[in-house]
DNA sequence: CCTTATTTTTAGACATATCTAAAAATATTT
DNA sequence: AAATATTTTTAGATATGTCTAAAAATAAGG
């Protein structure tokens, strides 16, 4: 099996892959760990001799499919125990990330198809990341940002991007919640922002707050 | 905090003590921890420095008080986790072990307080072993091994003492099962063998098997 | 009580994962 | 395209936790 250390690369690696999709440099995925970049080669190296990555030196780094298995099988764990935590233990939604950054290196095969089985296969997390089934795939689903929406569209508010303490703060007291039906009843072309319906009370809602809203259209 | 290593040393030096009273042995400690004398005696070094052990040289160790609270906290976590392994998952007797070794080390005052909570605060782990409070106070009970009853006396089965797989399955044979109320109906004075009633069946037990069932008096 | 056996410690080495500082490669600017 | 700036790699060092082999301390036996 793979150290600690070793997951947390293939984990930080796999999240940067989507911006950097030409392969992650060494300074990005140095700033991605919190480390710096001569740790970085070293790292690189040591997952490149057991084929977790295919790497050519002052190229960056692309997973290999190995790699991108053990990366997916690390962020399912996460986030299966993101929503034990939230679901069964009554931790906040801005609580839970510390916490799974431990949980996800249990090392049981047992413990997390029971898990999830616990847990109702659940298919997104707390904050409305999908989580992959025990074979890795993504199940697609209908849910968008709530700024893709249009004037007239409605949704369910399954989660949100920006997990903040901040931002989570701002939901409650604007009394938007998971699980409420968001109705867009008008959009600004100038810049982005809409007045929703949610519970009959209409709120206008900045694009920087509409861009951090899952949802799940009807 | 402390490293996993040294929470592991901790917690077998504190095993260790019920039967070294007087001070673990250096090579006791190797054994338990399955590596060399040499290692111990370098950890036991790091460990006395951080005031968790008492150590004179040549003399074995014993625990200071934070050492044992440390200690007593790490098996907290061990026998909560395997009551939510069981009672939870689905996981039998036999299989919690290891994924509580790992799962111990999980460092988060919430999480465990939460896990303690959501389990309705057990007083037994799925072996019978009791598990300490928050406060590291080991709340005593009504509970003694089934081998210590006399004829006429019963209790509730709570637990096992050798949790070993073929044990388990040896109860599950006899249809002896944790919950159950057992009722010494008589006792051999000879090999202290004794015929018990479970569920209005009796049944034959040998004293290597009573002295492996911690019943709970009523 | 002195010799032998056992236990424990020390000394020096190794693997992992990190760091700093310097060198090498690549990218950018003029 | 040459000079400069940035990025990446290498080289050498450090901390943790382990090991083997040898030395030192303690325990046991005659």
């Amino acid at each position: 099996m793979f150290s600690l250390s070793e997951e947390n690369y293939l984990k930080t690696i796999y999240h940067l892959e989507q911006a950097y999709k030409e392969g992650v440099s060494t300074n990005a995925l140095a700033e991605g760990m919190d480390t710096k970049a001569s740790s970085v080669t070293d790292m690189i190296k040591k997952l490149s001799e057991k084929s977790l990555v295919k790497y050519r030196k002052y190229q960056g780094v692309k997973l290999s499919e190995s790699g991108r298995k053990t990366a997916v099988e690390i962020i399912r764990k996460h986030r299966l125990w993101e929503v034990f935590l939230v679901e069964k233990l009554d931790f906040s939604w801005d609580e839970v990330h510390e916490v799974a950054e431990q949980l996800e290196h249990i090392k049981s095969e047992k413990l997390i198809r029971q898990l999830d089985k616990f847990l109702e296969f659940p298919s997104r997390d707390p904050h409305g990341d999908p989580i992959p089934n025990a074979d890795g795939k993504f199940v697609v689903s209908n849910q968008t940002l709530l700024a893709e929406l249009q004037k007239g569209n409605s949704g369910i508010f399954v989660g949100v991007k920006d997990s903040s303490a901040e931002f989570l703060r701002y939901l409650d007291k604007i009394q938007v919640s998971l699980g409420k039906l968001i109705k867009v009843i008008d959009k600004e072309d100038y810049d982005q922002s809409m007045i929703v319906e949610v519970d009959g009370l209409k709120i206008n809602i900045s694009q920087e707050v509409s861009n951090n809203l899952h949802i799940k259209m009807t």
